[in-house]
DNA sequence: TGGGGATTT
């Protein structure tokens, strides 16, 4: 495509050759076209690696012989690596430097060889070097490949440990892990003693579990001379980091690059989603072979978007290629988000639809154009009201950066933004790190039960308001998980062992005092992953159909209960079908079930009685789930509005709860979330004489 | 009568 690009063609042809898509009504008034004019990137703005690890991944040919063998073939093709290069200036600075911070962009080999590399040095004879990654199946996936790469069965030299799956041994020297486990390691190793050096990778993602390691890191080297921490960035905020670690020397790692020419909008396009539209074939009728990828803010976005594309391309020539179109978001059920790596069928252009998990946790190869809307959904956090948002919003410049990215994995690529130049420079750089946007409840206690008393002087990289750790301090005091004094109790910290929010684990550590910790763990597991109830958009009065037998007239947490007492009941073979009849997430029923397990196995390990009661009292359940959700409690109102017991603000019984339209004398629920007003999720009708029995130092002390 | 971006222990 000339420097004119796509703008000129677009605006100039499209209408000339517009016979080769009809558009529906509602599009017909519309400008036919987006306008794009192109823009030369820099090499700063866009400076990519090529994806020289997927190269490494192809094993198949050699899985027949030996470990070693497969090791010694792999050894070739590390070596041509980039960072090869740098090897003896890496391992120089490794040796010379306790603080080191490296930025190479994902791909460069990073993630596989530094380990490697730093399991070479002589600091290294002894003990462990572990790697965190904010994804699961990046840090298993990692550990495979580099157990293959040293020749070593995967949990032997080379390890992974995650939630649910520890694979690691006595003889581990490299342990890929989540953020999270590392955290959990705080708790009985505060100096992470079995380790000689702590990498942190993906630093620049910024997540909640990074930035608190981040903090609990250089607060240990001060006491751990011997320790050393590497953090990885794949961005160019690199000063920041070596600013936190007190002037820390930043390493470059440079790799074979690949262009990316990117284009902005002349003119602010307001239906971003029929921009998209008039993009994707615009593209597709105008520029060569290579597939597309779409970045979009949300599962019912790409779903309207794909029945578009689809139904347009029907209407193509003959002698134009077809359209595969694969849609991509979390909730995707796994068969389905596998397609995306399917290349397209003989004859068809890809076409993939995604939310943001295609700009950090899945790779998709073959992707030469990026369409970007530069929109994203954001969770916010309202510290003063206690609520949480989910809203569409502006990506940072260096989100854009990451998108753009994606055209240019494995040769030069071109990304069209549906926004102008002025609109990007207004863009904030970087994304606003997750510490400043959610509910800091359990990260505070999490602190706290590391020994981090004072949570407001914690070395943040960019700390959190004060009204955000202040809200966070009264909710865990208000579940007796801090004192009057502020200092963690008893209580808090068994509260800090469970793998659980902070008001779920308060229930269950009542309902161990009340007798029904089986009742309240299948409850808890439920509230601790995504809902278990999945209505399809045609067939939303079919499922509730199917869910009526579940439902409980108390509410959501004891129709949980019922939902998977009824699953267990079912024959292991018949379970598939049952989730479908049932409209029942599988995959999600799945986490309960793991959680479920873990929590069990707490239970017994604590000496907890966990036997299951059909004939429960529900009683005791709900009053166990009261004293985790002291500040999530409304009483009904006379004009028949619901109003917070702490603050008195209006709240509404969300549409997707079993109490919806009901009206009981009180209410708690799990969660609460400003959508079109304050919604209550997860919600259960209570009396309110038992709110004053379950917190009286709470409720007393608001009024007083 | 409304809506689950992405993570994790």
């Amino acid at each position: 495509m000339s420097k004119q690009g796509l703008a000129a063609a677009g605006a100039e042809e499209n209408g000339t050759k517009s016979g080769l898509v009809k558009r529906p009504k509602k599009h017909q008034k519309k400008r036919q076209s987006a306008e794009f004019h192109a823009v030369e990137s820099t090499k700063k703005t866009v400076n990519f690696l090529d994806d020289s690890d997927r190269k490494l991944t192809d094993t198949s040919s050699i899985s027949k012989t030996s470990v070693k063998e497969v090791a010694r073939q792999l050894l070739k093709s590390r070596m041509e690596l980039p960072i090869w290069d740098a090897k003896n200036a890496l391992l120089k600075k490794f040796r010379d430097n306790r603080v080191l911070i490296l930025v190479g962009e994902t791909g460069s080999g990073k993630s596989t060889q530094i380990p490697q590399f730093i399991n070479e040095c002589d600091f290294s004879r002894e003990g462990c070097v572990a790697i965190t990654q904010p994804r699961r199946v990046a840090a298993v996936n990692l550990a495979r490949r580099v157990a293959q790469e040293q020749g070593s069965k995967l949990g032997d030299t080379v390890g992974y440990s995650i939630r649910f799956d520890d694979c690691s041994s006595r003889s581990t020297r490299i342990k890929y892990m989540t953020d999270g486990m590392l955290l959990r390691e705080l708790i009985n190793d505060p100096l992470l003693s079995n380790y000689h050096t702590v990498i942190l990778d993906e630093a620049h993602e910024r997540t909640l579990l990074t930035d608190m390691l981040l903090g609990f890191v250089k607060k240990i080297i001060k006491k751990r001379p011997a320790l050393r921490v590497i953090v990885m960035s794949a961005t160019l905020d690199a000063e920041r980091f070596s600013d936190f670690f007190d002037g820390a020397e930043i390493c470059f790692i440079s790799g074979r690059q690949y262009p990316v020419q990117v284009h902005y909008t002349y003119a602010p396009e307001v239906d971003y989603v029929d921009a998209a539209l008039r993009s994707v074939f615009q593209l597709h009728t105008q520029l060569p072979a290579g597939d597309i990828l779409v970045f979009l803010t949300g599962q019912d976005e790409i779903e309207a978007l794909e029945s578009v594309i689809k139904d347009y391309s029907k209407q193509l020539p003959p002698n134009v290629p077809q359209l595969h179109v694969c849609p991509l978001f979390a909730s995707l059920p796994q068969e389905q988000q596998m397609q995306v790596f399917q290349p397209a069928p003989p004859n068809h252009r890809k076409v993939v639809l995604a939310t943001n998990i295609a700009e950090t946790s899945i790779t998709i190869s073959g992707i030469r154009y990026v369409i970007d809307t530069g929109l994203a959904k954001v969770k916010q956090y309202n510290a003063r009201l206690g609520l949480e948002s989910l809203s569409v919003a502006p990506i940072s410049q260096s989100a854009a950066r990451q998108r753009a990215g994606r055209a240019g994995r494995e040769a030069p690529g071109q990304c069209f933004c549906l926004y102008t130049e002025q609109d990007f420079e207004k863009m904030s750089k970087e994304t606003i790190p997750e510490i400043k946007r959610i509910d800091l409840a359990q990260a505070v206690l999490t602190l706290k039960a590391r020994g981090q008393d004072d949570v407001i002087h914690f070395d943040y990289m960019d700390p959190p308001s004060r009204e955000s750790l202040a809200r966070a301090l009264e909710h865990l005091y208000s579940i007796g998980a801090l004192g009057d004094n502020g200092k963690i109790t008893d209580i808090g910290y068994q509260m800090s062992l469970i793998p659980l929010v902070p008001s779920l684990a308060r229930a269950l550590l009542s309902a161990v005092e009340n007798d029904c910790v089986a009742e309240v763990i299948d409850i808890v597991s439920c509230l601790s992953t995504d809902s278990l109830f999945v209505s399809p958009q045609d067939k939303r009065e079919e499922a509730n159909e199917a869910w009526s037998k579940f439902r409980h007239k108390l509410g959501d947490h004891l129709t949980s209960l019922n939902t998977v007492r009824q699953y267990l009941s079912v024959n292991v073979s018949a379970r598939k079908s049952w989730c479908q009849k049932n409209f029942i997430n599988k995959r999600a029923l799945k986490t309960v079930l793991d959680i479920r397990k873990q929590l069990q196995e707490h239970a017994n390990r604590a000496g907890w009685n966990c036997t299951a009661n059909d004939n429960y009292n529900a009683e005791s359940v709900l009053c166990s789930f009261l004293h985790g959700y002291i500040t999530n409690t409304a009483l009904l109102h006379p004009d028949g509005s619901y109003k917070t017991v702490i603050g008195n603000q209006n709240v509404s019984i969300h549409p997707s709860s079993t109490l919806f339209g009901k009206k009981v004398e009180s209410i708690m629920y799990h969660e609460s979330v400003f959508t079109t007003k304050p919604y209550a999720r997860g919600v259960t009708a209570i009396h309110a004489s038992w709110l004053t029995e379950v917190a009286p130092h709470y409720l007393g002390r608001q009024s007083a």
